[in-house]
DNA sequence: AACTTAGATGAAGAAAGCTTCAGTTTAGGA
DNA sequence: TCCTAAACTGAAGCTTTCTTCATCTAAGTT
């Protein structure tokens, strides 16, 4: 009846020595490496501990269980995306909506295609329950950034800029995904970059 | 040792009489309702036998196992929207790109939201290893007849139109996603929606 | 050097859910 | 009506992976 074991939950122990952040730098990298490998579905907590050269037992004293594990590894990975487009946002503010839209999504691909192969593996992360509360987290967080840089355009949009912005993020997410997951022939990502640029200056273009 | 056991398979075996055809169906919604009531991650082979009123033998008979399962149900549910983007493809040559992308939009969003519960209970579907091929296939039908119906347009574009096609896919993906996961307060559907349209025309237009 | 705390280990317990199959029921033709 | 094949049933086997914990080693302190 007891409804559930929270699922999440901080670090069972905080690292005080040197080997210690050692470990759990080694797990959180182990665990990114074999879900790239062999996939969320394979990916278990032995594996992953061998993998970063420790034993499982360690695994368990840093992370209170697999779930936890895989939302660190994801919350670290958006947080660098979020921190950019914060950054972005902030470095912007009173200038055109298209120098805005155009400042953003060159910042949300610098940031996502920086660790071209974590954002590849980390898809299949996001969803899942646990995955998927972190996403939305972080969406807030992006969305918010986004809003207040809006309202500081010099020109005013014709639209509500919560609507902007989450249309936005729509086209980035989007394009993005479809870019990073169609075995990118190459060229095709920098060739998708700049459309990126296109579609989001047009449209802010169109709202004006 | 053994590797294989395929994932993939046809139906164990195929309905015959009437009692069976319903089983079928009692099973594929099932697993819908139980998508959306519990997740992915609390789905059982047991339960959506016992919430489609058959026994979980009766189950395996007609999918070799939970994975077919689930990419059965996503693949009815994603056929439905690449049929609908065929046929606005289609229906819509030899017009100019923005009637095309206005029509390629409308004809995704009234697919997607026509199932709006199918739709986001099978988000969660789709970034399985098995989904992922799914949604992958789909994707390429989609393309295909995007590229098709933009070579005829009676304005050339300037830019590549596999390009463009792949474009507008990643706009509607993220866009309608991004509708349906914000727990959409009402109106904020048809704002979208709105907006969908807004984007896709905008940047066909600035692709000429 | 002795002592104390942090960190590491990995075999084994326990839970959970998929899948099977031997046996039973139902449908429809001869 | 009788018979054969299609359908259905569900307890139980099997596998898999998470998670724990008693024990051991390393680090730092007095």
């Amino acid at each position: 009846m007891a409804e559930p074991a929270q699922r999440t939950l901080k670090p069972r122990k905080r690292p005080v020595q040197a080997r210690s952040t050692a470990s759990v730098a080694a797990i959180l990298e182990a665990t990114l490496q074999v879900l790239l490998e062999v996939g969320k579905e394979r990916l278990t907590t032995t594996r992953v501990a061998a993998r970063a050269g420790v034993s499982v037992g360690t695994l368990y004293q840093y992370f209170p269980n697999k779930s936890a594990l895989l939302q660190a590894v994801l919350r670290d990975h958006l947080d660098g995306v979020a921190r950019a487009v914060e950054a972005a946002s902030q470095a912007h503010r009173g200038e055109t909506p298209q120098a805005m839209a155009k400042a953003l999504v060159t910042a949300f691909l610098k940031a996502k295609l920086s660790r071209v192969e974590a954002s590849k593996a980390l898809y299949s992360v996001s969803d899942d329950v646990d995955g998927g509360k972190v996403v939305a987290e972080m969406g807030v967080r992006s969305h918010a950034a986004i809003v207040a840089m809006l309202k500081t355009a010099n020109k005013p949009l014709a639209t509500r800029v919560e609507t902007v912005a989450s249309v936005l993020q729509g086209i980035m997410a989007g394009v993005s995904r479809r870019m990073l997951e169609s075995g990118y022939p190459e060229g095709q990502v920098s060739s998708l970059s700049r459309e990126l640029i296109v579609v989001a200056c047009a449209y802010v273009r169109a709202s004006c």
